[in-house]
DNA sequence: TATAAATATTATAATTTTGTAATATACTAA
DNA sequence: TTAGTATATTACAAAATTATAATATTTATA
C-alpha cells in the first residue's frame, strides 16, 4: 500500500518529466485563466497530435482539466499546488546556478 | 536560453521519475543523517547494481551527495527543497484521494 | 446532409530508460 | 602483497517514452 502511494508520487514527477509539458504548465499559469488547445499550439510551436499527447499525460494525473466550448477545448490547472513545485524546482536551480552546478551538469549530459 | 532553463526542470523531474529514486529520498529524509549504501540496500531490498545506478541520477541532479568513509559511501539529501517538493506531492494526491480521483486512475492505466 | 474546423486517438519506428550480470575500483586488514 | 568488502561502472537486452503520420471524433455551419 505504500508501496503503491510511491509508484503514483513517481507517476506525477513522470508527469512533469518532459520539456512540452512543463512549457505547457508554465503557459497556463501566466495567464491564469482557460487557455484553448489551438492557442497552446500557436505559442508551444508544436505539432498538434504531439501537443494532444502531452495535454492528455498531465490530464491523466490530474494535474489540468479541459472543458469543451463549442469547437474548441479549454484546458486549465487544477491543482495550483502543482505550479508552486515547478516555483520551487526553479528555486533549486537557481541555487545550483550561484554555486556553479547546475548549468555545467546540464551541458556535461548531452 | 528560457528553453534551456525548462530543459533542465524537466531533467530535474526525470531524477524524481521512478519509484525506487523516491523511497531513496523518503529514506535519507527519515533520519535526517547519512545512510550508508549498504543500508539502503538492506532496507530497500534492491539490487546493488541498480542501486548504484539510481543514486548515480540523483546524485546528477545535485539532489543528493555523499562522502567516502573508510570502506563505505554515505548519502545524504543536498537540497532540502527537494523534501518538500515530495511532501507537496503526497498533498496532492491525498486531495485526489478525497475525490476519489486518484486510486482510480492509477488502477486503471496497469 | 455535407463540409470544415478543432481536437483526440491510434499505429509505429526511433530513442531513452531500466534491470541484470559481469567487471572494475577503492579501501582495509591480514 | 594478497584477499576481502563496499561501491561504481559497463555492456546489453527488455521495457517504456517519444514524435510523426494517419485516421477518427465532435461540433458548427452552409
Amino acid at each position: 500500500m505504500e508501496e503503491r502511494i510511491v509508484s503514483m508520487k513517481s507517476d506525477f514527477f513522470k508527469a512533469l518529466a518532459h520539456p512540452t509539458r512543463v512549457r505547457i504548465l508554465e503557459r497556463l499559469a501566466k495567464n491564469s485563466e482557460e487557455v484553448c488547445v489551438c492557442e497552446l499550439i500557436e505559442d508551444l510551436g508544436v505539432e498538434q497530435s504531439n501537443l494532444s499527447q502531452h495535454l492528455s499525460i498531465l490530464r491523466k494525473q490530474q494535474i489540468i482539466t479541459s472543458t469543451k466550448v463549442g469547437l474548441k477545448v479549454m484546458y486549465r490547472i487544477k491543482y495550483p499546488e502543482a505550479l508552486t513545485i515547478l516555483e520551487k524546482v526553479h528555486k533549486i536551480l537557481a541555487q545550483q546556478f550561484q554555486e556553479g552546478e547546475a548549468l555545467m551538469r546540464h551541458l556535461a549530459d548531452r
